[in-house]
DNA sequence: AGTATATGTAGATGGCGGTCTACATGGGTG
DNA sequence: CACCCATGTAGACCGCCATCTACATATACT
């Protein structure tokens, strides 16, 4: 079924749902979701709970809370993962903006930029 | 290179890390993660991560919490997926725990349990 | 009962992301 | 400089999940 067939349909469907006209119904629907899938407000959250919702990524930003900064192999050592993939995962969270690096020598220190919170766009 | 012979190594980069003996140290953030993995505060919020870490779940989650309440065809026009594709993202944000159902003849309106917020573990 | 509408369910599929190995880079130490 | 160690980067692999189509179920209306 074609796009426009759909969406026809559907306005049909929100006419009959909130019994007035609503031709313009689905329009407006589309263009608040979009609008918010443009929004930066949206684009931050989303960026922000991809980065948490994953298991490992998760532990490293919780033990972050308790212990305040980490160094790469004692994240690696709380998640069994390899070097490698422990470096992913921090620059995943250091792209959403949640933790930031220092170098000390041969070691790197993480820890959380701020208090760790969603707010819903 | 084994589990073992890997641990090993961890635990003298951690020994030459802190200065002291550290032989333990491994074992002990191994533990932590771990516990962490087990703990029903962990399951739960990353369950709802998860679970918010959609564009679309975040789309719908989001007009639910300005509309109050949204029937599914709504959330179509809104999300412009296909019928099948809304129920299953509903039903996994319903899993979740932040989203509930109520049937009204034909319609499916759904709500937010509740205040949307995600607590670290 | 029979038809139309709204939504749920099952199964298939395609793409994204988490993971690893292998190599590169940065930094310490002799 | 020569070597080792800690971490970053590149590329490949593969499992999971978002999505769709097709069918099933529930509700309303005649």
């Amino acid at each position: 079924m074609s796009a426009a067939k759909a969406e026809a349909i559907l306005g049909e469907r929100l006419e009959r749902l909130t019994g007035e006209e609503a031709a313009g119904c689905v329009p407006e629907y589309k263009a608040l979701g979009q609008e918010l899938l443009r929004s930066p407000r949206f684009r931050t959250a989303f960026r922000q709970l991809k980065a948490l919702a994953d298991e490992n990524r998760l532990v490293a930003v919780s033990l972050l809370q308790r212990r305040g900064e980490l160094c790469a192999c004692e994240i690696q050592a709380a998640t069994g993962l390899s070097h490698a993939t422990v470096s992913h995962h921090m620059s995943v969270l250091g792209e959403a903006g949640m933790v930031e690096a220092r170098r000390e020598g041969k070691w790197m220190y993480y820890r959380l930029t701020g208090k760790v919170e969603v707010t819903l766009p």
